[in-house]
Formats: structure tokens, C-alpha cells, sequence
DNA sequence: TTATAATATGAACATATTATCATATATTCA
DNA sequence: TGAATATATGATAATATGTTCATATTATAA
């Protein structure tokens, strides 16, 4: 029961639910959290802290960068809930969406390789 | 996002938790779930409240005693991840077991019926 | 090897949550 | 009606949580 209960947890709090579902699209750095999440650093890292004590997702570096994944078993098991029960209500939700169209920016401004603020203010 | 947050804020203490899953088994009332969880009154209504307010219960009045439900909806919703994403490891948590021989108990002796505490000592 | 970029972490603070105690409400039964 | 039962609720204290700030760590690039 302390595994359901610390996953239900992690997801309870807004944050932790934005940055996995964004994870749930793609792997990410912490800078690139930084830059989609409009949030400190510290604050995008505590918070991966907590989902990584949870279970819920992995971290390996690459270069200067710390890269966070959701392990394949967390994704079998939670993909399901997310896409038919959570799905369409998440969908609805500004802030996913927010979040997705702003994941599109970040891949298309390679933010991972400028400096973390490069791209605040569009360059083309 | 924020009825999915509720609902993982909900689920996410353990008190909570176990009220709802003895819920998934059966309608019961306060006096009864006091019993099985061994847990004072006010801690058990209160929690209770804290379901309610997350749209996972409802209750109605049934004579002396108030009776909490899991609302077809949720149930719906919710039915296919403690089964087949959470059943195993809730199948084997202690506390779980514990909590459903003693609602088998709190059925045959009828505490509804009885006073809140009578089936303390086994009668037979 | 020094500067810089990316990330982690510890301390401090404000806020939220949980459990408990005492008390209030509502229903039944005598 | 009054007593007893079942439940709800408000206040409070203890604990947990989320955020920020400052600082530490690690890796790259000059």
C-alpha cells in the first residue's frame, strides 16, 4: 500500500503532476522543465526530488545535463490511467495545454543548448 | 486538472485510503468503519468529509446512521485501477488484509446493529 | 586550471494537513 | 418530552509540505 500511497501522493500536488505529464510526452532536462514550467530552478529540482523518492521517474546525466525519464514499468502501469480515465479531463485543462504548446517551443528553440533564459523572447 | 489533483490529494493518506477501499466493498456507515479501522469518531467523520469535498463519497442519512457510498461514477472510473494497476500490491498489503477480514467480522456481527464497540471481544 | 553552466541541497519560512478534544446537531426510542 | 445513539463540526496542537534563498557539487569549455 506505501507504493500506491507515495504515487498518489507525488501526483497530488500541481507541479509534480505538470512536470510528469510532461514527461509522460517526453525526456527532459532540468533546464528545459525550467523554461516550459516558467519556474526556478531549485523549485523544478526539489520537486523532481520528490517524484524520483516516489518511484515515478528516473534521472541520468548526459553532458552538463541531468536528464529525467518515467521507467517503462511506471509508464505500463500509470499510461492507462492517464490516457482513458484522466484523458479527457487533462486534455480540457489550460495549464496541460499551456504546458504542451509551450514543450513544442522548447523542442523547436532547442533550449537544452542555449542557456536556459535564451529563449524567452522568440528570436525569429 | 484540479479534480484529478483532488482526487490523488485524496487517496494520497493512508486513513483515506483504506476508507475507500473498504467502500469499494460495501456501503457502510461511520459506526461500522470506526469499528473495523479501530479509529475514533471524529477522526473517521472527518476524514470522511475530506472524501466528500474530493467528489469520491457520498452519503445519505438512513435512519439514526449516515451511510457512505462510492458513486457509480467513480466507481467506473476508478474500479480499474485498483484492480488491475493497484490490486496486486494492495492484495498484499497487510493492512489491507487486515482491514477486510475485519469488515467480514463487522458484517456477521451486524455492528451496525449493536452497539459501536460491543464486538470488541468475540462473542463466540 | 579557472570560469561558467547545469543541477542538487540545506536552512528558513509560510502554509497546509492530520489528529484530538470538546461540543453541537439530528434521530430514535422509552 | 428526555435520554441515548450516531454523526458533524470548530478549535487547537503537532506535523508535513512547498517555496525561496544561498550555497555546494559536477561537468564542460576556454
Amino acid at each position: 500500500m506505501k507504493e500506491i500511497l507515495k504515487a498518489f501522493r507525488a501526483l497530488s500536488d500541481p507541479t509534480r503532476l505538470r512536470i510528469f505529464l510532461l514527461l509522460m510526452e517526453r525526456d527532459l532536462c532540468v533546464c528545459e522543465l525550467m523554461f516550459v514550467l516558467d519556474m526556478s530552478q531549485s523549485r523544478v529540482s526539489h520537486q523532481l526530488r520528490l517524484l524520483r523518492d516516489a518511484d515515478l521517474v528516473e534521472d541520468r546525466r548526459d553532458g552538463r545535463w541531468i536528464i529525467y525519464t518515467i521507467p517503462g514499468s511506471v509508464r505500463e502501469k500509470l499510461e492507462p490511467l492517464f490516457r482513458r480515465l484522466a484523458g479527457p479531463e487533462l486534455a480540457e485543462s489550460e495549464v496541460v495545454v499551456k504546458d504542451l504548446k509551450r514543450l513544442d517551443l522548447c523542442v523547436r528553440e532547442n533550449v537544452r543548448i542555449g542557456r536556459g533564459e535564451a529563449a524567452e523572447e522568440p528570436t525569429a
